[in-house]
DNA sequence: CTGAAAGCGCTTACAG
DNA sequence: CTGAAAGCGCTTACAG
């Protein structure tokens, strides 16, 4: 570490001061190619004492490969969101890492893929992760018709795409199932988004807790499209009214909310009225009482959806969707 | 776009197609060295309706750039801390991407710069921007014993090292002045981690604001080091022993924990406690009352941070140190 | 098992 | 103003 100054080893060097020929070098160090085990060693051993580094730059170019991979996050996301997409990156990171790549990271807004463009027609990555999708997403679409590898973080429709996703509609099915059983029959739905792909697989879970419980669904107390604090506190009021016994919320921007609006109202949680999340950002761990909620591990989710890339780029047959767990967290807020 | 399979054009093909040079198709994009006017034009029209874009591996090898920015972004941080971080690299990446650079992102803990490192020696990046720093900081030292380009965000003691930050001893000797001007002459101080420089420079605003206004340091209502809940519900109680007039916060995570604390106490803010946080993150945002605060422009902080980046790329002189303003937000819980 | 050579796609002195 | 050539630091058929 030492080196201040001293000019960057090129592969020349080491061959030279070996005497030995580039090639051998470059055979001995990627480990392709027949080479004598001495003479691998001999190299080996100098790389090591010299702290030689091959320049990945070089290395790309007479591979056309780039060992970078792209990550798109949506630049407008919320505080909420945002432990998890972390969480996500490093996952995703540990994985290109230990695959000798590295992440070029840029922001997307859903109407606009001028970076996607630019990092792809740059030719600055081989593959590309897509942190989030929309129904309708031009970012797929683009990619698509570049035929770049690439996996979305969160599930679409779209059969051809490559996709990796908790399994919001199992992880919510249960998670109603069980406060049905506890004999909370009428539970109301607040949040989401319904251009994203996930409030509509969180929606079949709630439908179909319903349908094998036997119970009749209500959409008079289903409030999708509200995320704003007022329309919030409305749906609260709506569901007060209709008297149901647990409030269920997409996430937790919005359970905070609606936990405001019954502290506000004077009913307490849990002994007048439930209330669970679809989501375990830490922005709610400090509640009281805690709060019954599902709960994903973004990291494992990020760790899939490199690995998926990788295969992808090495032109291997990797499944089409990969669906990952879910715990369900009983907590106060539900008892 | 319509070029799926097509394969992508190089500046040879470029050449040939207009049966010139490979050297004058790479002066006409690149606006460097002497050339005609109509055979610029000629180029460029063809690149443009061609879509050609310049392989900027190649380039970067022909000239030992890579037109990538290495970014650290601390692995460990707290929801409190992760809008500002976000933020900040809204601003970085807009920077970058104007200049034509990439923003390669890693995870740094305080003690491991092994992804830093890597980078480096892969010589994936031009410079690098260290998102955080710490008064022993192994990063800067690395950086420093390799001689490449790097500036921090937040400020070192260091005189060697280019730094941005915001003007945190200022804003915090001009908040806690305007409250001493309130005749709120006991004002305690919680939270804040003291191996960090931007600790220090707050606790030297809230002495010199004490000083100006001629009033005694009290060292019994300042609690440094103080992070945890239950800590921070210790000091707390201790400050409500002492009486004193406000309680001032370090950042939001404490403030929200003091604001639950005094709850649990039936302080009313502001009727028998003032608060102020010395952090505007949105994690307080919807809070009742309103909470008095610093605010600091994390996007202008990452714009000019890679600003600075860039110039020291480009070889030319910059300021060591940049200091940046900030706000003083008066809200409900000081009035 | 090893080496000489061509090539990845660009840039940049050097001639002319 | 333009071109031929060398070079950036690697990889990889092709010979031997």
């Amino acid at each position: 570490m030492e080196q201040l100054n001293e000019k960057k080893l090129t592969i020349s060097d080491v061959a030279e001061a070996l005497g030995v020929s580039k090639s051998t070098v470059s055979r001995a160090i990627s480990g392709k190619g027949r080479i004598g085990k001495t003479t691998r060693e001999r190299v080996l051993t100098y790389i090591e004492k010299h702290n030689y580094k091959p320049n990945v730059l070089a290395k790309g170019l007479a591979q056309l490969k780039t060992y970078n991979i792209g990550v798109m996050l949506p630049e407008d996301y919320s505080v909420v969101d945002l432990p998890f997409f972390q969480t996500c990156l490093i996952g995703i990171e540990e994985t290109a890492v230990s695959m000798d790549y590295d992440i070029l990271l840029t922001m997307s807004r859903e109407n606009d893929c001028g970076q996607l463009v630019r990092m792809v027609e740059n030719h600055k990555v081989d593959g590309i992760v897509l942190m989030r999708t929309f129904t309708k997403d031009i970012h797929i679409e683009y990619l698509k018709s570049q035929g770049i590898p690439f996996v979305t973080v969160g599930s679409t429709n779209d059969q051809d795409v490559i996709q990796v996703d908790n399994d919001h509609k199992n992880a919510c099915r249960e998670l109603i199932s069980i406060l049905l059983m506890k004999k909370l029959s009428r539970i109301g739905l607040i949040g989401g988004i319904e251009s994203h792909v996930v409030t509509q697989n969180r929606l079949k879970g709630y439908i179909e807790a319903h349908k094998e419980a036997g119970i009749a669904l209500n959409q008079d107390i289903v409030f999708v499209n509200v995320e704003k604090e007022i329309m919030i506190q409305r749906a609260v009021e709506k569901l007060l009214q209709e008297q149901v016994d647990c409030i269920a919320c997409l996430d937790d921007a919005v359970c905070m909310h609606v936990l405001n609006k019954l502290r506000k109202e004077h009913i307490a949680v849990p002994k007048q009225m439930k209330v669970a999340s679809f989501y375990d950002s830490s922005i709610l761990e400090n509640n009281l009482p805690s709060i019954t909620s599902l709960s994903f591990n973004a990291r494992e989710l990020g760790t899939v959806a490199c690995k998926t890339l990788m295969e992808l780029i090495e032109g291997n047959a990797v499944k089409q969707r990969t669906l990952l767990g879910y715990e369900v967290i009983l907590k106060e807020s539900t008892m």
